[in-house]
RNA sequence: GCCGGUGUGGCGGAACUGGUAGACGCGCCGGAUUCAAAAUCCGGUUCUGGCAACAGAGUGUGGGUUCGAUUCCCUCCACCGGCACCA
């Protein structure tokens, strides 16, 4: 074996292994358990950055835990491909998104392969291609048959400059990216996906994933957000008719202390209004400035303004007036909220505001009234007072009574009511699935018949940035109506993005299938085993696969319903960023691989740029960027260092879930420690040859071991257990690697050229190679060879610990003195709780703390601590 | 604003079920090796006091439960992710 770890060797000779024998390439035939690793695909941006590197590198180490535990592991990788930055992308360069993505897909194929990811490249495919893109066309047309998908009215962010509709993304505080013009909301026609239909089961299944994140369940479960009240109407009459003004409440016990009712700005009972109001219609208008964002409108300053029109309180028979406010969402519930002054804060605001009465009807902790300021307790449950008939009776019953009496006026019901909104998949841009639909003047909107499809996206055109191609590509939009013949416009809608990662994974089973979107081979890989990606992903991506699954399975497609039975959210890859302000004021960024880095006298950190030495500011840690400019490229790294140090650092860094920062000395040390690897065996290797004239490992003879070979047997037989849980259970790597490199410090400390001394550490040594051969897979195949054994470590059964090496007759116990450390005893591992208190009491360290005083009570937490109360 | 999370030495982090706070690594300091450097090896490294033994303090803030709290509960602060058209 080479003395010298040259890692671009070793890594060229275990990568050309395993391309030779298909190493990874996998089949349905198998007798060993199927798994099934999934990291979320990367969308084809250019490079891969960092967070590509450490996403892929936990799902390879999974990958590879989990192949050398026997099972028949699939780990596919494909390319989210269809999506905005294409398009900007053409904007900027003038080249067509689909030449732009394919040149990136084929860029970063090499960089994946350059870091040696156990992938099965048999199976990729990119969502831009039709075979993959016709099958959500086509289950599009089911969904459409079913009922489940559906047209109607949705808003969107307009630029009214560029005439186009704006990503949330390309709004930049209400303003246009482009054109800095002002954003106004707009509705147009979208098309709709019922994912309400599917929301009291996405949100019971949720406790059925134990595999997944506490936080992501929670974080679902809220944005699905079942809520149980009651909806009731406010009767009015509107030009002669009849016509109820519907709001939903959780709070039916405050009903009595409605005093005004409110509605969204696209309301219709504010449009109604606003025709013989000039000051209403003139607010209506303001309300539709800026942008759609949810984030944006709750933040607004809240402001309203009376209708002139008044509804009828349902119970009461009051006047009530009506308000338009702009923080009543039209896309939540029926765009009307009741307004209770006393007990919701928000309304208690808006009627401080507008001198609107304020009525308590409910008795809190601080009395019957409610002055000023607002305290929370007004919002909190109890008992009706000042309600008539529901005066002494708490929520519950104040609840049912309520619901009960508008019940019997047809006036209302309890209702259980979702926060989740149907999912709009309609986008008006060009680099994406095509919608198959045929707008016919006499038929309507048509359906695309099955046998044309997929109707295929043209890959020549490049965007402006002045909206959609397809809308000038005659060549695509003009075709006949499929029913009746007649001259007819294609949809040059397309579809949401997270349409092609709602099911790609179930697609990675049988890509090569052009007759059917899945087939029984999906049933054999479904569900994913292992599903890994990035947290910012724990709601959209997660719920909408969630719920294309559960479709498909309806559908008889699938026979699971649940996509991905454990899940892991992984932390963001954080650098630091350096910025300068330029003369014109504006900002700019400098990578921290240009920036000279000291700390001064007060551990401040002072960055100087190196090419011309002038100072740069420190902003701290953020995602690496293109915007901050502080990404890292993981090329460059694999060529100076080698993937496995790499791969190692981003593994040993941080836990998996954590963000992790970004650090140059990092890579350095995680470079040593291959080296040290290395060397060590090396020097074994050399050390056991005969020629060597040292005294060569012989068989371990457990019976014939010294205490301090058994202590070190026992080290790396402890390591095996710990490592077999964190990567296996847990989940962790930084503190298996940690416990690896506990190991070998042992090792280094561990001075015996016996015959047994030798035996031992080879046993070690080989155990270190296999434990580490899912992080540095490449090092670890050259390794193995170099120690003797003819097979390929990553087919190697993971390594089972000893239970007789692990045996110890002495344990250490701490002993504690009013919760304080104060002394440790070394005593037989099965002594009884009477012989430890003994031994306890009787240590010097604990005697002087305990001297003159009367022991109350003594804790025996058996291996562990003793816990002395005086 | 709403939902979710995080906060521990100079730095990244460890402590898995309420039981030894700081494993492991980085950085730094000292030493060995070397003509020298790189590389490598050895030792030290939470803070305060002390030559030391040792003592005290200490896990964002303030409080609580407990023999015992980084861990559980409440309050506040700071930062991060998401908020439905970035992916």
């Amino acid at each position: 074996m080479q003395e010298r770890y040259d890692p671009a060797a070793v890594e060229a000779q275990a990568q050309a292994f395993w391309t030779s024998e298909r190493a990874f390439s996998v089949s349905e035939e198998s007798d060993r358990p199927k798994f099934y690793s999934l990291c979320m695909f990367p969308y084809p941006s250019g490079r891969l950055h960092m967070g590509h590197v450490r996403n892929y590198t936990i799902g390879d180490v999974i990958t590879r835990f989990m192949r050398m535990q026997g099972h028949n592991v699939l780990q596919p990788m494909g390319w989210d491909a269809f999506g905005l930055p294409a398009e900007n992308a053409a904007i900027a360069n003038g080249v067509p998104p689909a030449k732009w993505t394919y040149d990136n897909i084929a860029y970063m194929k090499g960089q994946l392969q350059s870091l040696g990811f156990a992938l099965d490249w048999e199976r990729e495919f990119a969502t831009c291609q039709p075979a993959y893109y016709r099958w959500n066309q086509w289950m599009f047309l089911r969904m459409l048959e079913r009922g489940i998908a559906y047209k109607k009215t949705g808003t969107v962010n307009w630029d009214p400059i560029d005439q186009t509709v704006l990503a949330n993304e390309q709004v930049i505080d209400g303003r246009g990216w482009r054109t800095g013009a002002l954003v106004e909301k707009r509705e147009i026609p979208m098309y709709y996906l019922r994912i309400t239909d599917y929301a009291p089961d996405l949100l019971q299944s949720l406790d059925q994933l134990p595999g997944w994140p506490e936080r992501v369940r929670t974080m679902q479960a809220n944005w699905i957000g079942r809520s149980e009240g009651v909806r009731l109407g406010f009767p009015y009459e509107l030009q002669g008719e009849q016509q109820l003004l519907n709001v939903f409440t959780t709070r039916a016990d405050t009903i009595m202390g409605v005093t005004f009712c409110a509605v969204a700005a696209e309301h219709p009972l504010a449009t109604f209004a606003a025709a013989s109001n000039p000051q209403l219609a003139a607010f209506i208008e303001e309300c539709k400035r800026g942008s759609a964002m949810e984030a944006d409108l709750a933040v607004m300053e809240k402001k309203g303004l009376a209708t002139g029109l008044s509804v009828t309180h349902p119970l009461s028979g009051e006047q009530i007036p009506v308000w338009v406010g702009n923080y009543v969402l039209m896309t939540y519930g029926d765009g009307a909220v009741m307004g209770v002054p006393a007990h919701d804060e928000r309304d208690y605001e808006f009627a401080l505001k507008y001198g609107l009465p304020i009525k308590p009807v409910i008795r809190h902790a601080k009395g019957d009234e409610v002055p000023a300021p607002w305290q929370p307790e007004y919002g909190a449950h109890g008992v009706c007072i000042n309600s008539g008939q529901l005066d002494g009776m708490d929520y519950q019953q104040a609840v049912e009574a309520v619901a009960a009496q508008l019940k019997a006026r047809n006036l209302g019901d309890k209702q259980v009511h979702w926060r989740l909104r149907d999912w709009g998949i309609s986008r008006q841009r060009y680099w994406g699935c095509p919608i198959p639909l045929i707008h016919c003047p006499q038929c309507g909107d048509v359906p695309v018949p099955d046998q044309d499809l997929p109707v295929v996206l043209p890959e020549g055109l490049t965007p402006d940035g002045s909206g959609n191609p397809l809308t000038k590509t005659q060549a695509f939009y003009e075709c006949t109506c499929p029913k009746c013949g007649a001259a007819a416009r294609r949809e040059t809608d397309t579809m949401d993005t997270f349409v092609d990662s709602s099911w790609y994974f179930a697609r990675f089973a049988c890509p090569d299938n052009d007759d059917a979107m899945v087939d029984a081979r999906a049933d054999y890989w479904m569900p994913v085993d292992q599903y890994i990606g990035g947290i910012e992903h724990a709601i959209l991506h997660l719920l909408y696969s969630r719920f294309w699954t559960r479709v498909m399975r309806d559908l008889g497609l699938l026979t699971v319903k649940e996509p991905f039975s454990n899940l892991l959210t992984q932390g963001m890859v954080l650098n630091d960023i350096y910025s300068r302000k330029g003369s014109d004021g504006r900002t700019q960024y400098f990578n921290p691989a240009e920036v000279e880095v000291q700390l001064d006298a007060k551990g401040t950190r002072v960055g100087k740029l190196v090419a011309d030495g002038r100072p740069v500011e420190w902003e701290g840690m953020r995602t690496m960027s293109k915007s901050k400019n502080n990404g890292v490229d993981p090329a460059m790294l694999v060529e100076q260092y080698g993937a496995d140090s790499v791969r190692l650092f981003m593994m040993f860094k941080s836990p998996p879930e954590d963000t992790l920062e970004w650090s140059d000395d990092g890579v350095e040390g995680a470079a040593r420690f291959m080296r040290r690897l290395w060397r060590m065996v090396h020097e074994q290797v050399t050390g056991d040859a005969p020629a060597a004239g040292r005294v060569a490992a012989g068989a371990l003879d457990q019976a014939a071991l010294s205490s301090q070979q058994r202590d070190v047997r026992r080290a790396a037989h402890a390591t095996v257990v710990k490592v077999t849980g964190d990567i296996g259970r847990r989940r962790v790597f930084n503190t298996a690697i940690a416990a690896v490199m506990e190991l070998m410090n042992t090792l280094a400390k561990f001075d015996d050229s016996s015959a047994q001394g030798r035996a031992v550490r080879r046993e070690a040594i080989e155990l270190i190679v296999q434990m580490l051969a899912p992080i540095v897979p490449h090092a670890c195949h050259v390794l193995w060879h170099a120690l003797g054994h003819d097979d390929a470590l990553m087919d190697h059964a993971w390594p089972v610990a000893d239970p007789d090496a692990l045996r110890q007759d002495n344990v250490e116990i701490v002993v504690q003195v009013n919760g304080k450390l104060r002394g440790r005893i070394s005593i037989a591992a099965d002594a009884s709780d009477e012989q430890i208190r003994a031994a306890a009491l009787a240590d010097d360290g604990v005697s002087k703390w305990i001297e003159g005083k009367a022991v109350r009570k003594v804790i025996i937490v058996k291996g562990k601590l003793v816990s002395i109360v005086v």
